[in-house]
RNA sequence: GGGCGUGUAGCUCAGCUGGUUAGAGCACAUUCCUGAUAAGAAUGAGGCCACUGGUUCGAGUCCAGUCACGCCCA
C-alpha cells in the first residue's frame, strides 16, 4: 500500500472544537511564522493595518473588517509573496480622554488641570489597554494572522518622533501654518466640542430672535447698481439680510448672494426705502402685492458694493483691524434661497470662516471665548452673548438699521455637559495646507483601485474636490504633542523634527523622557530670534487622525530607521481595508500624507466595507442593545462559518444584515456539504486503500472524471482572476457552486465506483479524481476558511505525500492547467444536469416515482448544438431518470406539439412596431407544420391582420414544445423533457424489485448489520393487493432478477417463507396497499 | 439641507452590453430518494422588480422625478 490510513472523519463534526484544535496546531508548530519565514526573500506584498482603539470590546463589525483584511495577505502568501502583517493600536484622542473623564466624574478641562495632566495621561494610557486581551483573543480565534507581539502603538516615543519628522518636512515646505478654525465652543467649559459631543446636544424648538437688517448703500455706491440710474427713485437703498444671531452682527464683514439667482430692487408699499433681496423671497417678506419691483439683476452682477458698516470691527482683543476688504457684497455657494432674504450676513469668526477665506475677508470678533461681548463694544456691557441679543437689536433699531424684529423657533446645539448654548468660534489652529496639493491628491486617487468602485469618484473623489486645509492641532492633553515652540519675545515659531534636534536645543539627553504632556511642555530653550527670549512649546496636541495617517512612516520609525528600504518594502501599501466611514478618516489621512511626503498614493488597492446591521436592518448600537457578540457565533457555528458567511453574503461595500441563522445557513449550505464529501472520501478510501500516488492519466479516466477535472481547473482559473481583481464575493460563491457540483453530481453519480469490490483503473480514477478535487478545494479555500481547509488538507495530504508542507497555509496557490479545461464538456454536463432536473420534475408531476423504470424519455434541447452533448451522456441521463432509452428530438420531429413564437431579439430591430402583429399571426399557425418546415430550412410565411404577408427566416422564429398525450412533459427555458408514461408488466416487475431491494436495505440498516455482512432473505406476502404476490413470484422466477436482488443486498439466498430463527430480523412493509413480511438473517 | 449608495419572493441575494415566461438558497407545504443520512432531490405556493413619468418595437435593466432606508457631511 502506498499510504497509510486517513484520519477518521467524525461526521458529527463540531466545527468550533475542530477550529480550536487547528489553532493549537498553528501555535505549536508556529505555522504563521513559518509561512512568513518561507517567503522572506521573495517580493513583498505590503499590507497596512488600520489601528483600532482597544478601549472597548470588539464587536461583530470588527470581525468583519479583520476577516476581509486577512484574506488577501493569506492569498498573496500562497502566491509566493512575503507579507509581513504588523498589527497596530490607536491610543490617543478625545474619546479616550472622555472615557477617563467619565470614570473620574470630571466636568471639563478645569477638572483635568486640577487633577494634574501627568496623572490624567497616565490613566488614559492605561485605559487604552483595558480590552486589549479581548481583542487579541478575538483576533486569534477568527484566524486573523497578524504580528500582535510587535504591534505599533501610536503613543510610543518612536512613533511620535516619526510624526514630528513629517511635520518638520511640511514646515520646511511652508505647508504647516496657523489660522483660525471654526469649532463648536462651550463658553462655560471653555472648550471645543467634538462632532460626536455636539450631535448629542441638539435641541428642537429653541426660541431665538429673527432679525432683518438693512445694510445701507451710500449714494456713491447706489448709483453704480445695475438697475438703471433712476430705479431707486431717489430713495435710500439697502441690502436686506436675515439672521437669528444678532450677537454676531458686530463681527459682520460681508453680505453674500447666490451668483446664479435673480435679485430685485423692491420698494414695499408705504415705505420710503428700497431693498435688494432675492426675487423669489420678496413676496414672502412683503406680501404678494405688498411691493413694487424697481429693477432686477443676477446675484453675480451685485458683487463688490460697499455698504455702511454696522459697527466698528475689532479683533478678539478688541484691537482695530484692517477692514479695507470688508463690508461689501460677495457671492458664495453657501447661499440658498430657502429662507431669509437670499442675502446672508457673513461673520467668519462665528461660522462662515470658509466663506471669509474664499473672499479674502478679515476675521472680526464680537464676543470672547467666555461668550461675553468684547470691551470694544462698551454699550453692551460685557454681557453674555445670548443676553446681549436684545440690546444689540435695540441699538441697531435706534440707528435705523433694523427693518424688522421677530422670534423664530429652530434647532440649536447645547453643551451636553452643562446645557449652555454653544457658539461657533474661530480659534487659532494649526493646519496642513493640503489644498496646496489638491490636484496631486486627485491625480493620485485616480491611480487607486477602489472597491466598490463608486467611492473613488463618489464619496472620496468629492471629498478631495472640496478639499480644505487639515486642522491638526487640539487643545487637549492625551495625544502626540505638536512639535512647535514659540519665542516669548518675538512670538516667532520653530518646528522640531526629531528628538535629537530637541536634545541639541535643550542641551541634554532626552532618552528617558516621555514625549507626552506635561513633560514635553517643560522643555524650553533660549530663543534664536531674540536675545534673552525663551522658546516654549505650544500647549497643543495633534489630531489623532494625524497619528493613524502617519502609520506607514511611524510604524517603522522612518526615517530614523528603514531609510534605505522604506520604498518599496514598507511603502506604499498594496492593500488596505476598512469600513466606509474611514473615507474621510484613515483613508484620507493616509492619502494626504502619502501625497505630501512621498508624492504618490499610499495604497494601491482598497476595500471599503459597508456597515453591519442587525436582523431587522437596523444599525447595531449599544443603546438599541442589538449588538451581536462575536463569541456567540464563534462558539456555536465557528470562525470559518462566520468568515464564509461574511464573504458570500453580499458585496463587501454594501451594508449587511446579520443574524446567527444566516451563519447557520452558510454552514449547512457550504461547510457541511464540503465536509460530507470529504467524509465520504475518507470512509471509502480507508476501506479500499487506493493508490493515490501512481496517477491514472486524465485522458484515460472516464468522461465524468474529465468533467470534474475540467470544472476544477476552470475554478482555479476563475478564482485566481477574481482575487487578483480584489473581488471576494465572486470567488467564494464560485467555490461554493463547485462544491455543490462535486457533492451533488460527481459523488452522487459515482458512488458505485467507490463501492464496487474489484480494484480496477476505473475505481482508482474515481478515487484520484475526488482526491485531487478535495485537496485543490482545500487550497483554494484556505484564505477564506483557514481552519477547515487546513484540517482537510493535512489529513488528506500528509498520508499520501510525506514531504508535503505541514499546513495548507505553507502551500503554493494552485495553478490552473488550462489544457485540461474542456469548455464543451462543462457545458454539456450543465445541460445534462438541467435535463435530469426537468425529467425529475416530469416524473413528479405525473406521480411516477424514480424507482419505477420507464421506457423512454424524449428531450428537446434549447439549442440544436446541445443535442450532441446529450447523446454523448445518454447513459448518465438514463440512469438518473431510470429510463430505458433517451431520444433527442429536434424542432419539428413528429413527437410533440409545438408553439411558434417570434424571435424578438432578431425581429425587433427589423420590424419595429409590426412585431406585435407578427407575434399574433404566428400564434394562429399550426406549430407542428411550421416546425417541420423549419427543420428543412424553409422560411415561414405569415399573414398579418392588415393583410400584409411576410416571410420569416428559420432563425427568426422560435419553437416551443407543448404537452403530448401519453407523455409527462415539462418545459422550461427552451428545454422540453417528455417521459413516456407507459408502464409495461415487465417495467412494473422491475420497479417492484427495486422496491424490495430498498426495503431490504432499510431493514439491514435497522438490524444494524455491517455494510459487508452477508445475509439470507425470506419474504412472504401477508396481505395481497395489486397482484403483489403473483408479480413478485414472476419477477423472482427470472434468474437475472434474483441475481440483481442478491448483489444489491449482499444476500446469498432469497426464498419465500417465514424465518423462525430468533436471531432473524423480521419486518412488515407496506407496498401499494399490500403487506410484505421480510426476514433477514446474518449468515 | 447636500453628496454617495441601496430598494427584485416571507428572509438573504443573482439578474452580463435593454430581448421572449425575472432566477437561486433558506423558511413553509407536499412528495421522492437513500450503503454520504443531523445529508440529498423534486413539486407547490409566494413578485404592480419601491413609486411616477419618459426614451424604445421592447425596460427589473437606460433617463428624470418622488418616496423609504443606510452612510458621510452640514
Amino acid at each position: 500500500m502506498a499510504q497509510g490510513k486517513f484520519k477518521e472523519v467524525d461526521n458529527k463534526v463540531n466545527f468550533p472544537r475542530l477550529e480550536e484544535n487547528v489553532l493549537d496546531f498553528w501555535k505549536k508548530e508556529k505555522i504563521f511564522e513559518k509561512s512568513l519565514e518561507a517567503r522572506k526573500d521573495n517580493e513583498r506584498y505590503v499590507f497596512y493595518e488600520g489601528p483600532p482603539t482597544a478601549n472597548g470590546k470588539p464587536g461583530i463589525h470588527h470581525v468583519l473588517a479583520r476577516v476581509f483584511k486577512d484574506l488577501f495577505p493569506r492569498y498573496k502568501t500562497m502566491r509566493g509573496y512575503y507579507v509581513p502583517r504588523k498589527a497596530g493600536w490607536d491610543t490617543h484622542g478625545l474619546p479616550v480622554e472622555v472615557e477617563v473623564e467619565k470614570k473620574l466624574g470630571f466636568k471639563g478641562k478645569e477638572d483635568i488641570e486640577k487633577f494634574g495632566v501627568a496623572e490624567f495621561n497616565k490613566l488614559c494610557k492605561q485605559s487604552v489597554w483595558e480590552y486589549v486581551q479581548e481583542w487579541e483573543r478575538m483576533t486569534e480565534r477568527i484566524g486573523y494572522w497578524a504580528d500582535l507581539e510587535n504591534a505599533y502603538v501610536t503613543y510610543d516615543n518612536k512613533y511620535i518622533e516619526s510624526g514630528w519628522w513629517i511635520l518638520k518636512t511640511l514646515w520646511d515646505q511652508n505647508r504647516l501654518f496657523k489660522d483660525y478654525k471654526v469649532t463648536m465652543h462651550c463658553p462655560r467649559c471653555n472648550t471645543s466640542l467634538s462632532d460626536a459631543e455636539v450631535s448629542q446636544g441638539y435641541k428642537d424648538n429653541v426660541d431665538d430672535p429673527s432679525v432683518y437688517i438693512r445694510l445701507r448703500l451710500p449714494e456713491s455706491e447706489a448709483v453704480r447698481l445695475p438697475f438703471g440710474p433712476a430705479a431707486a427713485q431717489g430713495l435710500p437703498v439697502s441690502f436686506l439680510v436675515w439672521t437669528t444671531t444678532p450677537w454676531t452682527l458686530p463681527a459682520n464683514t460681508a453680505a453674500a448672494l447666490k451668483a446664479d439667482a435673480p435679485y430685485i430692487l423692491a420698494r414695499p408699499n408705504e415705505e420710503q426705502e428700497t431693498y435688494i433681496l432675492a426675487k423669489d423671497l420678496a413676496p414672502k417678506l412683503f406680501g404678494e402685492d405688498g411691493f413694487e419691483t424697481l429693477g432686477e439683476a443676477q446675484g453675480s452682477d451685485l458683487v463688490g458694493f460697499e455698504y455702511q458698516p454696522l459697527f466698528k470691527g475689532v479683533d478678539l482683543y478688541s484691537q482695530p483691524v484692517d477692514v479695507s476688504a470688508a463690508y461689501r457684497t460677495i457671492t458664495d455657494e453657501i447661499v440658498e434661497l430657502g429662507e431669509g432674504t437670499g442675502i446672508v450676513h457673513i461673520a467668519p469668526a462665528y461660522g462662515d470662516l470658509d466663506v471669509g477665506r474664499r473672499a479674502g475677508l478679515p476675521t472680526l470678533f464680537s464676543v470672547d471665548l467666555s461668550g461675553k461681548v468684547l470691551e470694544a463694544f462698551p454699550q453692551f456691557n460685557r454681557e453674555f452673548f445670548k443676553k446681549a441679543d436684545p440690546h444689540i437689536s435695540r441699538d441697531l433699531k435706534e440707528r435705523g438699521f433694523m427693518w424688522r424684529m421677530g422670534r423664530v423657533s429652530h434647532t440649536y446645539p447645547f453643551c451636553w455637559r452643562c446645557d449652555t448654548p454653544l457658539l461657533f468660534f474661530a480659534k487659532d489652529s494649526w493646519y496642513i495646507r493640503t489644498t496646496s496639493v489638491k490636484s496631486e491628491l486627485i491625480a493620485n486617487n485616480n491611480k487607486i483601485n477602489w472597491y466598490p468602485g463608486h467611492i473613488k469618484q463618489g464619496r472620496f473623489g468629492n471629498w478631495l474636490d472640496n478639499n480644505v486645509d487639515w486642522a491638526i492641532s487640539r487643545e487637549r492633553y492625551w495625544g502626540s504633542p505638536l512639535p512647535i515652540w514659540q519665542c516669548d519675545k518675538t512670538f516667532k515659531y520653530e518646528c522640531i523634527g526629531s528628538v535629537a534636534e530637541l536634545e541639541q536645543k535643550v542641551g541634554r539627553s532626552l532618552q528617558e523622557l516621555d514625549l507626552h504632556r506635561p513633560y514635553v511642555d517643560e522643555l524650553t530653550y533660549p530663543s534664536p530670534f531674540a536675545e534673552g527670549g525663551t522658546m516654549r512649546r505650544l500647549p497643543l496636541v495633534l489630531d489623532c487622525w494625524f497619528d493613524s495617517g502617519a502609520m506607514p512612516f511611524a510604524q517603522v520609525h522612518y526615517p530614523f530607521e528603514h531609510k534605505e528600504d522604506f520604498e518599496p518594502v514598507h511603502f506604499p501599501a498594496d492593500y488596505i481595508c476598512e469600513a466606509v466611514d474611514q473615507t474621510r478618516g484613515w483613508f484620507y489621512t493616509l492619502h494626504a500624507l502619502g501625497t505630501l511626503v512621498k508624492q504618490q498614493p499610499t495604497f494601491k488597492n482598497v476595500i471599503c466595507l459597508g456597515h453591519i446591521l442587525d436582523g431587522e436592518g437596523l444599525k447595531m448600537s449599544k443603546s438599541r442593545g442589538n449588538i451581536v457578540n462575536p463569541w456567540d457565533v464563534l462558539n456555536n457555528q465557528g470562525a470559518d462559518a462566520l468568515r464564509w458567511y461574511l464573504y458570500t453574503a453580499n458585496p463587501p461595500g454594501e451594508p449587511r444584515r446579520f443574524s446567527q441563522d444566516l451563519v447557520s445557513e452558510s454552514v449547512r449550505r457550504f461547510l457541511l456539504t464540503l465536509w460530507n464529501t470529504y467524509s465520504f472520501f475518507v470512509t471509502y478510501a480507508n476501506l479500499d486503500q487506493p493508490d493515490l500516488t501512481t496517477k491514472v492519466p486524465v485522458d484515460q479516466r472516464p468522461v465524468i472524471d474529465r468533467w470534474l477535472v475540467s470544472r476544477l481547473n476552470a475554478l482555479i482559473r476563475d478564482v485566481t482572476d477574481m482575487l487578483d481583481r480584489y473581488e471576494v464575493t465572486g470567488p467564494a460563491r464560485a467555490i461554493e457552486a463547485f462544491v455543490d457540483d462535486l457533492s451533488n453530481w460527481y459523488v452522487r453519480r459515482n458512488r458505485r465506483r467507490f463501492w464496487k469490490s474489484e480494484s480496477d483503473t476505473d475505481k482508482l480514477a474515481a478515487y484520484q479524481t475526488l482526491y485531487e478535487a478535495l485537496v485543490t478545494v482545500a487550497r483554494l479555500s484556505a484564505p477564506f476558511i483557514p481552519f477547515v481547509s487546513d484540517e482537510m488538507y493535512r489529513s488528506l495530504v500528509q498520508v499520501v505525500e510525506s514531504d508535503a508542507p505541514e499546513s495548507v497555509h505553507l502551500c503554493d496557490w494552485p495553478v490552473a492547467d488550462t489544457s485540461l479545461i474542456d469548455e464543451a464538456l462543462i457545458k454539456d454536463t450543465a445541460t445534462v444536469i438541467r435535463v435530469v432536473s426537468l425529467g425529475r420534475a416530469a416524473r413528479s408531476a405525473a406521480k411516477l416515482k424514480v424507482r419505477q423504470p420507464l421506457l423512454e424519455v424524449l428531450v428537446k434541447p434549447r439549442e440544436a448544438s446541445e443535442g450532441a452533448g446529450l447523446t454523448r451522456f445518454k447513459q448518465q441521463v438514463m440512469e438518473e431518470l431510470n429510463v430505458k432509452d433517451l431520444v433527442v428530438v429536434e424542432d419539428g420531429a413528429d413527437i410533440m406539439s409545438y408553439n411558434v413564437k417570434a424571435n424578438f431579439k432578431l425581429l425587433g430591430p427589423k420590424l419595429g412596431k409590426q412585431l406585435g402583429a407578427v407575434q399574433k399571426a404566428l400564434g394562429n399557425l399550426d406549430g407542428s407544420l411550421i416546425a417541420a418546415n423549419l427543420r428543412n430550412g424553409q422560411p415561414v410565411e405569415v399573414t398579418l391582420e392588415s393583410g400584409e404577408t411576410l416571410s420569416l427566416a428559420p432563425e427568426e422564429v422560435l419553437v416551443e414544445a407543448k404537452q403530448r398525450e401519453g407523455y409527462a412533459v415539462v418545459e422550461d427555458g427552451g428545454y422540453a423533457v417528455a417521459l413516456n408514461k407507459t408502464i409495461t408488466p415487465q417495467l412494473k416487475r422491475e420497479g417492484l424489485l427495486r422496491d424490495v431491494v430498498r426495503f431490504i436495505q432499510a431493514a439491514r440498516k435497522e438490524a444494524d448489520y455491517q455494510i459487508s455482512d452477508k445475509i439470507t432473505v425470506f419474504y412472504r406476502v401477508t396481505k395481497d393487493a395489486n397482484n403483489l404476490a403473483s408479480d413478485l413470484a414472476e419477477a423472482l422466477s427470472e434468474p437475472e432478477s434474483v441475481r440483481y436482488l442478491q448483489t444489491e443486498t449482499l444476500s446469498t439466498a432469497v426464498s419465500e417463507g417465514s424465518q423462525a430463527n430468533p436471531a432473524a430480523f423480521t419486518q412488515d412493509v407496506e407496498l401499494d396497499g399490500a403487506t410484505l413480511q421480510l426476514s433477514l438473517l446474518k449468515n
